[in-house]
DNA sequence: TTTTGAGTTGTTCGA
DNA sequence: GTCGAACAACTCAAA
């Protein structure tokens, strides 16, 4: 008899999914393995356990639905996964890859004991294989998409075979409070069909962080509760908002490509000449960031939003994003890192490149003198203040225009909020710190 | 082979 | 109030 393992990692699905596909159709029996690597659970954010935990329990209950059961097990995979397979007489481990470093040396270990088969579900294209004319990685998104779009998706094992599962509960899920999502590929399908009702109009609303109309399915990508390729199937290019968001998937595939061919940028810049940015040491202000205490409603709210919801609208990002790099010249790295930890959608690949085209030291960069203005971009897109009013409730009695700048505003329109008191003023003054970053950046390209 | 045009997400300044 | 220019430098593809 022959049996595989399918060994989980970020692709906790069973539909769309080429390596369920593949083993289910190809082996006789299969184990379906869950890792719990301590090297990861031991750093992630509780939210990001309980939402694992979910994921798990619901893919538990699948299988369970299949007559079988998900292995959950805790340790080195390079350990357990030779091991495992050992024990069940597993002569073939079948995975979805993954890009970053830390994920392809696991990997490696893993292979040196076993039969490794991987596939790539997580991306709509395999990394590395979308390349320019002469062969090269893209460095600039356009082009990228372009060749993207144009290129047929490879085929990939789909369906489900007749394999029996293996029924072993192994140490079971770890014990985790409720996810602060709804989990599994129930929840993927919820906020697709909800996300469905507001695409057509994801042009014109998708920076928008008062409207709460983008998909969030974000999170669902980074744990693979859903695949791209199905996501971009359902959606379409019929209407500019559908492809739009389609168009957001290649970004994923783009950065994926990009960590593939250049691993070493997770923490350098793409960009040697930054190298020499003299960033500043700034534990206070880094905190204030963390906090959502810059004084900046804006930047405030987003922070905030980010340590409570773990998600954080793109255009607040952004916003936020800049903040820390340009107005506080902090290092960009430390700013990743926040992020990877508190989002549950947190994806290395993505999170760096994104981070780095803020930073502008990364692939198709914004240019380093573009630096966003937080007043500005509040009122631009959150023109009536309500997003700023969920999440900094000290402001909640201050209308819009004079809640993006409230150390501007009339004593009349702070409505009693005492700045420095109730709420912080502002820890940076904007149009100097746009100089001083201006100023730093140059010296750095001289 | 060389040249040319275009390229996610912005802001400020001066006319 | 609106508009265009300036703010760099490089990648990629088409001509």
């Amino acid at each position: 008899m022959t049996t595989s393992i399918v060994w989980f990692r970020r692709d906790l699905r069973l539909s769309g999914n080429p390596a369920w596909a593949d083993a289910t159709a190809n082996a006789e029996a299969v184990v379906p393995l869950f890792v719990v690597d301590p090297r990861l659970w031991d750093r992630a954010s509780g939210p990001r356990r309980a939402l694992l935990a979910g994921h798990l329990r619901a893919l538990d209950r699948q299988l369970a639905e299949r007559s079988g059961r998900l292995h959950v097990l805790g340790g080195d995979p390079a350990e357990i996964v030779p091991a495992l397979a050992e024990s069940t007489g597993a002569d073939r481990v079948v995975v979805n890859g993954d890009v970053t470093p830390f994920a392809r040396n696991r990997d490696r270990e893993v292979a040196g004991g076993i039969d490794l088969t991987v596939h790539h579900g997580g991306l709509v294209h395999p990394p590395g294989s979308v390349r320019t004319a002469d062969g090269d990685v893209y460095r600039v998104f356009t082009p990228f998409h372009r060749s993207w779009a144009a290129t047929d998706p490879e085929p990939w094992p789909d369906g489900e075979g007749g394999a029996s599962i293996h029924d072993d509960p192994g140490t079971g899920v770890p014990d985790e409070p409720e996810p602060p999502v709804v989990p599994g590929e129930e929840g993927a399908e919820l906020r697709l069909g909800r996300f469905e009702r507001h695409v057509d109009a994801y042009s014109e609303e998708r920076d928008r962080p008062d409207l709460d109309v983008t998909s969030r399915l974000s999170i669902d990508l980074k744990w693979g509760t859903i695949g791209p390729r199905q996501v971009k199937e359902r959606i379409g290019t019929a209407t500019p908002g559908r492809a739009a968001f389609v168009r957001q998937l290649a970004w994923r595939d783009f950065y994926a490509h990009l960590m593939w061919d250049a691993p070493e940028t997770i923490d350098r810049p793409l960009k040697p000449k930054y190298e020499a940015v003299r960033w500043v040491e700034d534990p206070d202000g880094l905190a204030a960031w963390r906090e959502g205490a810059t004084g900046y409603p804006l930047v405030d709210a987003g922070m905030r939003q980010l340590r409570r919801e773990g998600w954080m609208h793109n255009r607040v990002r952004m916003v936020a994003a800049s903040f820390l790099v340009k107005d506080l010249l902090v290092d960009w790295r430390h700013g990743e890192r926040h992020f990877r930890h508190h989002l549950l959608d947190g994806d290395v690949a993505s999170n760096v490149g994104n981070w780095q085209w803020v930073a502008g030291t990364g692939a198709d960069a914004a240019p380093y003198f573009r630096v966003f203005n937080p007043v500005t971009q509040g009122r631009k897109f959150d023109p009536d203040g309500d997003y700023i009013r969920r999440w900094v409730p000290e402001l909640a009695d201050v209308r819009s225009p004079a809640i993006h700048a409230p150390w501007e505003a009339a004593s009349e329109e702070l409505r009693g909020v005492v700045l420095g008191e109730d709420y912080p003023a502002p820890i940076v003054d904007h149009a100097e710190a746009r100089e001083r970053a201006l100023g730093a950046y140059r010296d750095a390209l001289d």
